[in-house]
DNA sequence: TAGATTGTTAATCGATTAACAATC
DNA sequence: TAGATTGTTAATCGATTAACAATC
């Protein structure tokens, strides 16, 4: 059976969220919040909340509020992070390995299985225990190993180049760091970070707020 | 005079993606394009194009469209990036120094002034003509240079009294990569880039159109 | 049982799209 | 002038908040 009411992608990006500050909870030993006592910790309406949930199930209960370790879980298994998502990077520069090295993405299912570069002075140098390949190499790891995720960490006339090689052997997502948009086939998730947008973002709200409070 | 309306945040996160394909337009030498033609480069409706456009003045001429380069212009004044902006990052990780080497933004005004982090074996050593100093020095670094924007790059439980610290110091925003959400006055931007809840929506798409497409 | 708090429906608010008169 | 395309108002759509009956 199918799923089938399509849910906003304004809920699903507040999802992580959620997940954080249960987490946090959990390690604080706390075993039940009500929404809205959630709501005050998030800064976020105790409605918004339960409706959110509610787009996945009934998670709580009336008067009791929401076990904190069970609507984590569940919120992990919608997220899929119960399952192992092979990873690979491409472009083994300070960000690729920046990502490389963030240990939690190996704990939320994230597992690295390869890095590749154009630098052959970066052949075979090891990040977290994963040695540097040529790029050229990774048309045939792809076919020899299954990959679900590939990170795009480099220039951007590369980025679609290899973007289009990364769907031609089947991998199913790509988050993208690269500053274009890619073109991709429906059935393929991208998900941008778009650093020097958010740091134009950063900039706007900067100016804006000189602009209202100070007068020239 | 202060501007009157309040502009949307959707609206806001929309003008650094505008900036891009003009910016590319611009390199093609395209002298002019219509919120038409704009709107199917970029997959949005002409429409809204021309409602976002027009939160800030009226850029174009009917029967003309708009002109790329003015446009371009203005948007960038809009988003502040024709004044400098005098940057520190907190943190030489990986990522600090991924940021710290992303030539663009010098470009666009955002400025490296310091980079600064607690690990001794990193004192001294040249980023982009920028020494690495210890965060212990920063007090007085603040005190005695004017700085617009900090990048935290540092573990959660740091950035929190590192932030407290900049605002203290008359630092006016942050461009946030630690995975907390910061405590701080309303005078103060905060700009969030949270990595990890970039990669779960990811993977949430992941696992939902894998439910969708493959029945078990 | 009484009190607390959810799940869910209804009301409101905001953002996007459509339509078209104004105008270059 | 005729054609093109904006700027802007109105209509639609979607997301958030409020309210409250259901229920633990």
């Amino acid at each position: 059976m199918v799923e089938a009411k399509e849910i906003s992608r304004a809920v699903i990006k507040r999802l992580p969220r959620y997940y954080r500050y249960l987490g946090e909870l959990l390690e604080e030993n706390v075993e039940r919040i009500s929404s809205n006592d959630l709501s005050k910790k998030m800064k976020v309406t105790a409605s918004q909340i339960r409706q959110d949930l509610n787009n996945f199930g009934g998670f709580g209960q009336q008067g009791y509020g929401y076990n904190v370790k069970y609507l984590y879980t569940e919120i992990g298994k919608i997220l899929g992070l119960d399952t192992r998502h092979p990873m690979i990077i491409l472009g083994a520069g300070n960000l690729g390995q920046a990502l490389a090295n963030y240990v939690d993405f190996e704990k939320r299912g994230f597992k690295l299985v390869g890095i590749f570069d154009v630098n052959p002075v970066l052949e075979g140098i090891a990040v977290r225990g994963i040695e540097i390949q040529m790029l050229s190499e990774l048309p045939l790891f792809l076919k020899e190993h299954l990959v679900e995720i590939a990170v795009l960490t480099l220039p951007k006339n590369r980025a679609r180049e290899m973007a289009d090689m990364l769907i031609e052997n089947g991998v199913k997502a790509i988050w993208n760091f690269a500053h274009v948009d890619l073109d991709t086939p429906d059935d393929v998730i991208v998900e941008n970070v778009h650093l020097s947008e958010s740091l134009m973002t950063l900039s706007y709200n900067l100016s804006q707020y000189r602009q209202e409070h100070v007068e020239k």
